[in-house]
DNA sequence: GAAACAATTGAACAATTGCTCAAATGATAA
DNA sequence: TTATCATTTGAGCAATTGTTCAATTGTTTC
């Protein structure tokens, strides 16, 4: 019947909660892995590194999608490549991202 | 200079990327974390329980936003809640989602 | 050189998202 | 009962997102 925080807990809980760097990383890093076909071409690479029609075909999309979406993940530093020839071989850039899809794995199955 | 996907190394790939029931509830929690107002909600109630007059003064948004947000969480079943006369205190109903967190906080300050 | 192939880019679009505002609900207090 | 407070709800809106399409770049092969 009445509110929890005083004034010392707000300032307590919103310390981690107002370290804008530390949040605006995470939440960007949760966006990645929040859509399916992005999800999808990092479970593909954390097999094997792949060109990009080759994750094109996996994930059942244009090459062009699919281009944009490894641009965007290249810039968020979770892919990196190797150029060779007309191919650019994409592969995972962030080890951290196999430990969270694993945990988030683990957290879905078990429901 | 060739693809790297033969027919089984497709396959072999593909069946994590297709168990669609996974992969559906897999990007759906990272995407629940993926939007910063909830993800400061999650931090918040990883500390105590929250009222929704509480909550909103902590990430800055009106009560309506808040409870929109609440909204979703709880039928996402990330949040559940107690009711006591006029306040709604809201709670995690997930660990998992602190794994999660404290796993990208990790990550994010590794950089 | 021209043709073919892999990948990238930019414009455009529909769909989704997160919010605000106003109104409604439900509980307590006067 | 009326007033007030906490929360919820629905409509509406601007901003963002993910995709497609067409055109372009860069490389290899003929």
């Amino acid at each position: 019947m009445e509110r929890i925080l005083d004034r010392g807990k707000v300032s307590a809980a919103s310390k981690a909660i107002h370290d804008t760097d530390i949040l605006i990383g995470l939440s960007e890093t949760f966006k990645v892995l929040g859509d399916i076909t992005r999800l999808k071409i990092c479970l593909a690479l954390s097999r094997q590194e792949l060109c990009v029609s080759d994750i094109a075909s996996l994930v059942h999309l244009t090459d062009s999608a699919v281009s944009h979406q490894l641009r965007m993940m290249k810039t968020m530093r979770l892919v990196k490549y190797r150029k060779e020839g007309k191919m650019t071989y994409y592969m995972l850039d962030d080890h951290h991202i196999e430990e969270l899809m694993s945990l988030g794995v683990k957290h879905v199955k078990e429901d």
